[in-house]
DNA sequence: AACTAATAACTGACCAGTCAGTTAGTAACA
DNA sequence: TGTTACTAACTGACTGGTCAGTTATTAGTT
Protein backbone atom coordinates (compact mmCIF):
# COMPACT_ATOMS: atom_id res chain seq x y z
CA UNK A 1 0.00 0.00 0.00
CA UNK A 2 1.14 3.71 0.05
CA UNK A 3 3.93 3.76 2.56
CA UNK A 4 3.03 7.74 3.13
CA UNK A 5 -0.08 7.32 5.45
CA UNK A 6 -0.34 3.61 7.22
CA UNK A 7 -3.01 2.26 7.26
CA UNK A 8 -3.56 1.79 10.90
CA UNK A 9 -1.28 2.52 14.15
CA UNK A 10 -0.89 -0.36 16.89
CA UNK A 11 -2.21 2.06 20.10
CA UNK A 12 -3.56 -1.09 22.61
CA UNK A 13 -3.57 1.34 25.52
CA UNK A 14 -5.47 3.79 23.87
CA UNK A 15 -8.06 1.66 22.31
CA UNK A 16 -10.79 0.72 25.33
CA UNK A 17 -11.07 4.28 26.19
CA UNK A 18 -11.29 5.66 22.69
CA UNK A 19 -13.97 3.17 22.31
CA UNK A 20 -15.80 3.68 25.60
CA UNK A 21 -16.24 7.15 23.92
CA UNK A 22 -17.28 6.17 20.71
CA UNK A 23 -19.97 3.97 22.62
CA UNK A 24 -20.92 6.72 24.47
CA UNK A 25 -21.88 8.93 22.09
CA UNK A 26 -23.88 6.43 19.72
CA UNK A 27 -25.75 4.60 22.57
CA UNK A 28 -26.84 7.97 24.23
CA UNK A 29 -28.10 9.00 20.45
CA UNK A 30 -29.57 5.40 20.00
CA UNK A 31 -30.13 3.81 22.63
CA UNK A 32 -28.62 -0.01 23.21
CA UNK A 33 -30.58 -1.60 20.88
CA UNK A 34 -30.50 0.44 17.90
CA UNK A 35 -26.88 1.02 18.43
CA UNK A 36 -24.57 -0.73 16.03
CA UNK A 37 -21.53 -1.76 16.56
CA UNK A 38 -20.09 -1.21 13.41
CA UNK A 39 -20.93 2.85 13.98
CA UNK A 40 -19.34 2.57 16.89
CA UNK A 41 -16.28 0.84 15.62
CA UNK A 42 -16.20 3.48 12.94
CA UNK A 43 -16.30 6.33 15.37
CA UNK A 44 -13.37 5.04 17.80
CA UNK A 45 -11.90 4.95 14.27
CA UNK A 46 -11.48 0.91 14.18
CA UNK A 47 -12.97 -1.85 12.76
CA UNK A 48 -15.70 -3.78 14.40
CA UNK A 49 -13.51 -6.59 14.89
CA UNK A 50 -11.21 -4.68 17.11
CA UNK A 51 -13.83 -3.85 19.46
CA UNK A 52 -13.76 -7.13 20.45
CA UNK A 53 -10.25 -7.42 21.04
CA UNK A 54 -11.10 -5.45 24.26
CA UNK A 55 -14.75 -6.62 25.03
CA UNK A 56 -16.56 -9.87 25.16
CA UNK A 57 -20.06 -8.67 24.16
CA UNK A 58 -21.93 -5.60 22.90
CA UNK A 59 -23.40 -5.40 26.95
CA UNK A 60 -20.33 -5.63 27.60
CA UNK A 61 -19.03 -2.20 26.32
CA UNK A 62 -22.53 -0.74 27.42
CA UNK A 63 -21.49 -1.31 30.74
CA UNK A 64 -18.17 0.08 30.55
CA UNK A 65 -20.14 3.29 29.27
CA UNK A 66 -22.84 2.81 31.73
CA UNK A 67 -20.10 2.45 34.47
CA UNK A 68 -17.53 5.02 34.06
CA UNK A 69 -20.23 7.96 33.90
CA UNK A 70 -20.46 7.44 37.24
CA UNK A 71 -16.87 7.90 38.54
CA UNK A 72 -16.56 11.55 37.74
CA UNK A 73 -19.74 12.14 39.74
CA UNK A 74 -18.49 9.97 42.59
CA UNK A 75 -16.33 13.49 43.79
CA UNK A 76 -19.47 15.03 43.49
CA UNK A 77 -20.62 12.67 46.08
CA UNK A 78 -17.76 12.80 48.32
CA UNK A 79 -17.69 16.48 48.24
CA UNK A 80 -21.26 16.01 49.54
CA UNK A 81 -20.86 13.10 52.00
CA UNK A 82 -18.00 15.99 53.51
CA UNK A 83 -21.06 16.45 56.12
CA UNK A 84 -21.00 20.73 55.19
CA UNK A 85 -21.70 21.94 59.07
CA UNK A 86 -22.96 25.30 57.67
CA UNK A 87 -26.15 26.92 57.03
CA UNK A 88 -28.22 24.49 54.83
CA UNK A 89 -29.07 27.40 52.48
CA UNK A 90 -25.23 27.66 51.67
CA UNK A 91 -24.87 23.80 51.01
CA UNK A 92 -27.56 23.39 48.44
CA UNK A 93 -26.72 26.85 47.01
CA UNK A 94 -22.92 26.00 46.27
CA UNK A 95 -24.21 21.77 45.65
CA UNK A 96 -27.00 22.41 43.03
CA UNK A 97 -24.50 25.05 41.05
CA UNK A 98 -21.81 22.55 40.89
CA UNK A 99 -24.07 19.59 39.57
CA UNK A 100 -25.98 21.99 37.10
CA UNK A 101 -22.50 22.72 35.89
CA UNK A 102 -21.48 18.70 35.65
CA UNK A 103 -24.98 18.14 34.22
CA UNK A 104 -24.27 20.62 31.39
CA UNK A 105 -20.68 19.95 30.53
CA UNK A 106 -20.90 15.97 30.79
CA UNK A 107 -23.08 13.71 28.96
CA UNK A 108 -24.50 12.35 32.06
CA UNK A 109 -27.83 13.72 30.75
CA UNK A 110 -27.67 11.05 27.57
CA UNK A 111 -26.38 8.19 30.35
CA UNK A 112 -29.08 8.96 32.88
CA UNK A 113 -31.92 8.84 30.00
CA UNK A 114 -30.58 5.10 28.50
CA UNK A 115 -30.00 4.02 31.85
CA UNK A 116 -33.91 4.65 32.21
CA UNK A 117 -34.43 3.01 29.06
CA UNK A 118 -32.51 0.23 29.36
CA UNK A 119 -33.31 -0.88 32.62
CA UNK A 120 -35.76 -4.00 31.82
CA UNK A 121 -33.54 -4.80 29.23
CA UNK A 122 -30.17 -4.65 31.67
CA UNK A 123 -31.62 -4.52 35.34
CA UNK A 124 -28.36 -5.10 36.48
CA UNK A 125 -27.19 -1.57 34.90
CA UNK A 126 -30.15 -0.03 36.87
CA UNK A 127 -29.03 -1.81 39.76
CA UNK A 128 -25.32 -0.54 39.59
CA UNK A 129 -26.78 3.00 39.11
CA UNK A 130 -29.01 2.65 41.83
CA UNK A 131 -26.21 1.35 44.64
CA UNK A 132 -23.35 2.89 43.36
CA UNK A 133 -24.35 6.63 42.73
CA UNK A 134 -28.10 7.18 43.80
CA UNK A 135 -28.30 6.02 46.74
CA UNK A 136 -24.70 7.44 47.69
CA UNK A 137 -26.15 10.92 46.75
CA UNK A 138 -29.20 10.85 47.88
CA UNK A 139 -28.70 9.59 50.84
CA UNK A 140 -25.90 12.22 51.72
CA UNK A 141 -28.23 14.80 51.17
CA UNK A 142 -30.98 13.40 53.13
CA UNK A 143 -28.28 13.09 55.90
CA UNK A 144 -27.38 17.03 55.47
CA UNK A 145 -30.89 17.72 55.84
CA UNK A 146 -31.62 15.90 58.93
CA UNK A 147 -29.19 17.19 60.24
CA UNK A 148 -30.16 20.61 59.58
CA UNK A 149 -33.13 19.42 61.18
CA UNK A 150 -31.79 18.54 64.11
CA UNK A 151 -30.67 22.13 63.93
CA UNK A 152 -33.89 23.72 63.91
CA UNK A 153 -33.19 24.97 60.21
CA UNK A 154 -35.50 22.75 58.78
CA UNK A 155 -38.94 21.72 59.53
CA UNK A 156 -40.14 18.29 60.06
CA UNK A 157 -41.01 16.23 57.50
CA UNK A 158 -38.86 13.14 55.47
CA UNK A 159 -35.43 14.00 54.42
CA UNK A 160 -35.10 11.62 52.24
CA UNK A 161 -38.16 13.01 50.08
CA UNK A 162 -37.10 16.69 50.74
CA UNK A 163 -33.44 15.29 48.64
CA UNK A 164 -35.83 14.53 45.95
CA UNK A 165 -37.78 16.73 45.71
CA UNK A 166 -34.59 19.55 45.52
CA UNK A 167 -32.57 17.80 42.67
CA UNK A 168 -36.08 16.52 40.82
CA UNK A 169 -36.31 19.72 38.76
CA UNK A 170 -32.94 19.13 38.01
CA UNK A 171 -33.04 15.78 36.37
CA UNK A 172 -36.44 16.56 34.76
CA UNK A 173 -34.34 19.44 32.73
CA UNK A 174 -32.03 17.31 32.04
CA UNK A 175 -34.31 14.63 30.35
CA UNK A 176 -36.22 17.53 28.95
CA UNK A 177 -33.20 18.87 26.88
CA UNK A 178 -32.48 15.51 26.10
CA UNK A 179 -36.07 14.73 24.85
CA UNK A 180 -38.28 17.43 23.81
CA UNK A 181 -35.80 20.29 23.16
CA UNK A 182 -34.76 18.69 19.83
CA UNK A 183 -38.34 18.81 18.51
CA UNK A 184 -38.31 22.70 19.50
CA UNK A 185 -39.39 22.70 23.20
CA UNK A 186 -38.38 25.82 24.55
CA UNK A 187 -35.16 24.80 26.27
CA UNK A 188 -34.87 25.53 30.20
CA UNK A 189 -31.66 27.09 31.73
CA UNK A 190 -30.85 24.64 33.81
CA UNK A 191 -28.75 26.59 36.52
CA UNK A 192 -31.71 29.63 36.69
CA UNK A 193 -34.02 26.76 37.07
CA UNK A 194 -31.59 25.26 40.28
CA UNK A 195 -31.60 28.68 41.45
CA UNK A 196 -35.28 29.47 41.93
CA UNK A 197 -35.91 26.26 42.45
CA UNK A 198 -33.45 26.34 45.58
CA UNK A 199 -35.04 29.90 46.55
CA UNK A 200 -38.66 29.01 46.20
CA UNK A 201 -38.08 25.78 48.32
CA UNK A 202 -36.47 27.41 51.13
CA UNK A 203 -37.84 30.37 51.56
CA UNK A 204 -41.53 29.38 49.89
CA UNK A 205 -42.98 30.26 47.35
CA UNK A 206 -46.25 32.27 48.72
CA UNK A 207 -45.78 35.64 49.74
CA UNK A 208 -46.05 36.36 53.18
CA UNK A 209 -49.08 38.22 52.66
CA UNK A 210 -50.83 35.08 51.11
CA UNK A 211 -49.17 32.68 53.36
CA UNK A 212 -51.74 30.44 55.78
CA UNK B 1 -60.41 -30.06 12.48
CA UNK B 2 -62.28 -30.74 16.29
CA UNK B 3 -65.73 -29.25 15.81
CA UNK B 4 -65.83 -28.06 20.09
CA UNK B 5 -62.90 -25.68 19.88
CA UNK B 6 -62.56 -23.10 16.76
CA UNK B 7 -59.25 -22.10 15.86
CA UNK B 8 -60.17 -18.47 16.11
CA UNK B 9 -62.99 -16.28 16.09
CA UNK B 10 -63.64 -13.21 14.14
CA UNK B 11 -63.62 -10.18 16.02
CA UNK B 12 -62.71 -7.39 13.78
CA UNK B 13 -63.96 -4.39 16.33
CA UNK B 14 -62.04 -5.59 19.11
CA UNK B 15 -58.68 -6.76 17.63
CA UNK B 16 -57.30 -2.78 17.21
CA UNK B 17 -57.94 -2.13 21.03
CA UNK B 18 -56.46 -5.41 21.71
CA UNK B 19 -53.29 -5.50 20.11
CA UNK B 20 -52.85 -2.20 21.24
CA UNK B 21 -53.09 -3.05 24.82
CA UNK B 22 -50.94 -5.82 24.23
CA UNK B 23 -48.32 -3.83 22.42
CA UNK B 24 -48.56 -1.23 25.49
CA UNK B 25 -47.45 -4.00 27.96
CA UNK B 26 -44.75 -5.50 25.43
CA UNK B 27 -43.08 -1.68 24.44
CA UNK B 28 -43.45 -0.84 27.96
CA UNK B 29 -41.41 -3.98 29.31
CA UNK B 30 -39.02 -3.97 26.45
CA UNK B 31 -38.72 -0.92 24.79
CA UNK B 32 -39.23 -0.68 20.94
CA UNK B 33 -36.37 -2.48 19.47
CA UNK B 34 -36.02 -5.41 21.50
CA UNK B 35 -40.14 -5.94 21.74
CA UNK B 36 -41.14 -8.45 18.97
CA UNK B 37 -44.00 -8.55 17.06
CA UNK B 38 -44.63 -12.44 17.73
CA UNK B 39 -44.45 -11.50 21.18
CA UNK B 40 -47.40 -8.92 20.93
CA UNK B 41 -49.68 -10.77 18.91
CA UNK B 42 -49.34 -14.12 21.22
CA UNK B 43 -50.22 -11.71 23.89
CA UNK B 44 -53.42 -10.40 22.06
CA UNK B 45 -53.79 -14.06 20.93
CA UNK B 46 -54.14 -13.33 17.45
CA UNK B 47 -51.25 -14.47 14.56
CA UNK B 48 -48.05 -12.30 13.64
CA UNK B 49 -50.23 -12.02 10.40
CA UNK B 50 -53.19 -10.64 12.16
CA UNK B 51 -51.63 -7.40 13.77
CA UNK B 52 -50.49 -6.06 9.85
CA UNK B 53 -54.28 -6.49 9.13
CA UNK B 54 -54.74 -3.30 11.27
CA UNK B 55 -51.68 -1.57 11.56
CA UNK B 56 -49.05 -0.65 8.85
CA UNK B 57 -45.71 -1.50 10.50
CA UNK B 58 -44.29 -1.95 13.75
CA UNK B 59 -43.27 1.83 13.97
CA UNK B 60 -47.52 2.30 13.43
CA UNK B 61 -48.44 0.22 16.77
CA UNK B 62 -45.68 1.93 18.40
CA UNK B 63 -47.21 5.41 17.45
CA UNK B 64 -50.97 3.73 18.56
CA UNK B 65 -49.98 2.96 22.19
CA UNK B 66 -48.20 6.41 23.17
CA UNK B 67 -51.36 8.45 21.09
CA UNK B 68 -54.03 6.91 23.55
CA UNK B 69 -52.05 7.31 26.32
CA UNK B 70 -52.61 10.90 25.71
CA UNK B 71 -56.65 10.87 25.49
CA UNK B 72 -57.23 9.56 29.03
CA UNK B 73 -55.19 13.35 30.25
CA UNK B 74 -56.57 15.46 28.11
CA UNK B 75 -59.40 15.71 30.65
CA UNK B 76 -56.93 16.98 33.12
CA UNK B 77 -55.50 19.01 30.65
CA UNK B 78 -59.06 20.35 30.67
CA UNK B 79 -59.71 20.38 34.14
CA UNK B 80 -56.33 22.68 34.60
CA UNK B 81 -57.46 25.00 31.69
CA UNK B 82 -61.07 25.35 32.94
CA UNK B 83 -58.95 28.52 35.16
CA UNK B 84 -59.84 27.81 38.65
CA UNK B 85 -60.01 31.38 40.34
CA UNK B 86 -60.00 30.57 43.94
CA UNK B 87 -56.57 30.37 46.03
CA UNK B 88 -54.05 28.62 44.26
CA UNK B 89 -53.04 25.98 46.94
CA UNK B 90 -56.23 24.92 46.63
CA UNK B 91 -56.08 24.60 42.92
CA UNK B 92 -52.27 22.94 43.54
CA UNK B 93 -53.70 20.03 46.10
CA UNK B 94 -56.54 18.93 44.36
CA UNK B 95 -54.47 18.43 41.14
CA UNK B 96 -51.91 17.05 42.52
CA UNK B 97 -54.00 14.43 44.35
CA UNK B 98 -56.11 13.97 40.85
CA UNK B 99 -52.44 13.64 39.39
CA UNK B 100 -51.07 11.40 41.21
CA UNK B 101 -53.99 9.29 41.27
CA UNK B 102 -53.75 9.11 37.24
CA UNK B 103 -50.32 8.02 37.42
CA UNK B 104 -50.88 5.14 40.21
CA UNK B 105 -53.92 3.51 37.96
CA UNK B 106 -52.88 4.02 34.61
CA UNK B 107 -49.66 2.38 32.62
CA UNK B 108 -48.70 6.45 31.35
CA UNK B 109 -45.48 5.66 33.62
CA UNK B 110 -44.57 3.28 31.55
CA UNK B 111 -45.61 5.31 28.06
CA UNK B 112 -43.55 8.12 29.78
CA UNK B 113 -40.48 6.22 29.94
CA UNK B 114 -40.88 4.85 26.77
CA UNK B 115 -41.33 8.55 24.93
CA UNK B 116 -37.94 9.31 26.52
CA UNK B 117 -36.24 6.35 25.84
CA UNK B 118 -37.08 6.59 22.11
CA UNK B 119 -36.70 9.86 21.71
CA UNK B 120 -34.08 9.76 19.38
CA UNK B 121 -35.45 7.25 17.42
CA UNK B 122 -39.27 8.32 16.60
CA UNK B 123 -38.78 12.48 17.43
CA UNK B 124 -42.09 12.87 15.78
CA UNK B 125 -43.71 10.89 18.75
CA UNK B 126 -41.61 12.73 21.11
CA UNK B 127 -43.26 16.13 19.33
CA UNK B 128 -46.89 14.53 19.45
CA UNK B 129 -46.46 14.17 23.47
CA UNK B 130 -44.70 17.42 23.87
CA UNK B 131 -47.70 19.63 21.53
CA UNK B 132 -50.50 17.94 22.34
CA UNK B 133 -49.95 16.77 25.88
CA UNK B 134 -47.08 18.44 27.82
CA UNK B 135 -47.43 21.62 26.07
CA UNK B 136 -51.00 22.43 27.45
CA UNK B 137 -50.36 21.14 30.26
CA UNK B 138 -47.53 23.00 31.67
CA UNK B 139 -49.18 26.10 29.62
CA UNK B 140 -52.23 25.78 32.18
CA UNK B 141 -50.19 25.33 35.23
CA UNK B 142 -47.94 28.83 34.23
CA UNK B 143 -50.71 30.49 33.26
CA UNK B 144 -52.71 29.81 36.96
CA UNK B 145 -49.60 30.42 38.50
CA UNK B 146 -49.40 33.65 36.76
CA UNK B 147 -52.62 34.70 37.61
CA UNK B 148 -51.72 33.83 41.29
CA UNK B 149 -48.79 36.31 41.11
CA UNK B 150 -51.22 39.11 39.44
CA UNK B 151 -53.37 38.73 42.53
CA UNK B 152 -50.45 38.68 44.76
CA UNK B 153 -50.37 35.50 45.74
CA UNK B 154 -46.82 34.41 44.68
CA UNK B 155 -43.69 35.80 44.25
CA UNK B 156 -41.76 37.00 41.40
CA UNK B 157 -40.67 34.28 39.44
CA UNK B 158 -40.67 32.78 35.78
CA UNK B 159 -44.42 30.82 36.14
CA UNK B 160 -43.07 28.27 33.54
CA UNK B 161 -40.45 27.42 35.73
CA UNK B 162 -42.69 27.32 38.82
CA UNK B 163 -44.75 25.00 36.90
CA UNK B 164 -41.85 22.70 36.47
CA UNK B 165 -40.55 23.02 40.06
CA UNK B 166 -44.09 21.62 40.88
CA UNK B 167 -44.56 18.57 39.00
CA UNK B 168 -40.95 17.52 38.92
CA UNK B 169 -40.96 15.38 41.78
CA UNK B 170 -44.01 13.20 40.26
CA UNK B 171 -41.72 12.69 36.82
CA UNK B 172 -39.15 11.51 38.92
CA UNK B 173 -40.91 9.42 41.18
CA UNK B 174 -42.46 7.49 38.19
CA UNK B 175 -39.20 7.25 36.46
CA UNK B 176 -37.87 5.79 39.98
CA UNK B 177 -40.49 3.11 40.32
CA UNK B 178 -40.17 1.92 36.65
CA UNK B 179 -36.77 1.69 36.64
CA UNK B 180 -35.13 1.77 40.22
CA UNK B 181 -37.75 -0.10 42.14
CA UNK B 182 -37.74 -3.53 40.55
CA UNK B 183 -34.28 -4.02 41.00
CA UNK B 184 -34.46 -3.04 44.91
CA UNK B 185 -35.09 0.31 45.69
CA UNK B 186 -36.80 1.80 48.62
CA UNK B 187 -40.36 3.48 47.23
CA UNK B 188 -41.57 6.62 47.08
CA UNK B 189 -45.07 6.90 47.94
CA UNK B 190 -46.33 8.89 45.19
CA UNK B 191 -49.15 10.82 46.99
CA UNK B 192 -47.45 11.51 50.32
CA UNK B 193 -44.58 12.73 48.06
CA UNK B 194 -46.65 15.31 46.05
CA UNK B 195 -48.26 16.60 49.36
CA UNK B 196 -45.41 17.39 51.09
CA UNK B 197 -43.97 18.90 47.58
CA UNK B 198 -46.48 21.12 47.90
CA UNK B 199 -46.58 22.24 51.36
CA UNK B 200 -43.22 23.14 50.85
CA UNK B 201 -43.05 24.68 48.54
CA UNK B 202 -45.54 26.78 49.21
CA UNK B 203 -44.94 27.34 52.30
CA UNK B 204 -40.98 27.44 52.71
CA UNK B 205 -38.41 24.71 53.75
CA UNK B 206 -36.63 26.87 56.57
CA UNK B 207 -38.02 27.53 59.34
CA UNK B 208 -39.68 30.83 60.84
CA UNK B 209 -36.49 31.84 62.26
CA UNK B 210 -33.75 30.42 60.38
CA UNK B 211 -35.50 32.26 57.09
CA UNK B 212 -33.43 34.65 55.63
C1' DA C 1 -84.00 -26.62 8.41
C1' DA C 2 -80.44 -27.98 5.66
C1' DC C 3 -77.31 -27.33 2.27
C1' DT C 4 -74.25 -24.37 -0.53
C1' DA C 5 -71.82 -20.32 -2.13
C1' DA C 6 -69.45 -16.25 -1.08
C1' DT C 7 -66.81 -13.35 1.93
C1' DA C 8 -63.18 -11.82 4.75
C1' DA C 9 -60.79 -12.57 9.20
C1' DC C 10 -57.06 -15.08 10.30
C1' DT C 11 -52.92 -18.28 10.15
C1' DG C 12 -48.20 -19.66 9.68
C1' DA C 13 -44.50 -20.70 6.69
C1' DC C 14 -41.49 -18.09 4.25
C1' DC C 15 -38.20 -14.40 2.56
C1' DA C 16 -35.02 -10.68 2.65
C1' DG C 17 -32.41 -7.65 5.29
C1' DT C 18 -29.77 -6.71 9.34
C1' DC C 19 -26.28 -7.17 12.63
C1' DA C 20 -23.66 -9.44 16.62
C1' DG C 21 -19.95 -12.09 16.76
C1' DT C 22 -15.86 -15.02 14.28
C1' DT C 23 -11.69 -15.78 11.89
C1' DA C 24 -8.21 -15.98 8.26
C1' DG C 25 -4.98 -13.18 6.91
C1' DT C 26 -2.22 -8.62 6.84
C1' DA C 27 0.43 -4.82 8.37
C1' DA C 28 2.88 -2.50 12.09
C1' DC C 29 6.35 -2.51 15.22
C1' DA C 30 10.23 -4.84 18.13
C1' DT D 1 12.01 -12.27 11.61
C1' DG D 2 8.60 -12.99 15.07
C1' DT D 3 4.89 -11.33 17.46
C1' DT D 4 0.43 -9.36 17.75
C1' DA D 5 -2.73 -5.42 17.03
C1' DC D 6 -5.67 -4.93 13.68
C1' DT D 7 -8.59 -5.45 9.39
C1' DA D 8 -12.11 -7.09 6.41
C1' DA D 9 -14.65 -10.62 4.74
C1' DC D 10 -17.52 -13.91 6.49
C1' DT D 11 -21.33 -16.67 9.08
C1' DG D 12 -25.43 -17.60 11.42
C1' DA D 13 -29.23 -16.30 14.02
C1' DC D 14 -32.94 -13.42 14.35
C1' DT D 15 -37.04 -10.76 13.06
C1' DG D 16 -40.01 -7.36 10.41
C1' DG D 17 -42.94 -7.87 6.90
C1' DT D 18 -45.50 -10.80 3.04
C1' DC D 19 -48.84 -13.76 1.14
C1' DA D 20 -50.98 -18.13 -0.34
C1' DG D 21 -53.94 -20.82 1.80
C1' DT D 22 -57.42 -22.01 5.72
C1' DT D 23 -61.42 -21.48 8.49
C1' DA D 24 -65.27 -18.99 10.79
C1' DT D 25 -69.24 -16.74 9.51
C1' DT D 26 -72.98 -14.90 6.84
C1' DA D 27 -76.29 -14.78 2.95
C1' DG D 28 -78.81 -17.03 -0.34
C1' DT D 29 -81.51 -20.98 -2.09
C1' DT D 30 -84.48 -24.83 -1.69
Amino acid sequence: MDAGTPKFRRRKADRPEEIVSAALAVFAEKGFAAAKLDDIARRAGVSKGAVYLYFETKEDVFRAVVERAILPNLSVVKAMAAAHPGPLADLLRGLAGHIAGVVETTPIGGVLKMVVGEARNFPELARVWHDELIVHALGAMAEAIRNAQARGEVKLGDPRTFALQLISPLLVGVLWRETFVPVGAQPFDLPALMRQHIDTLLGGMLTEGARA
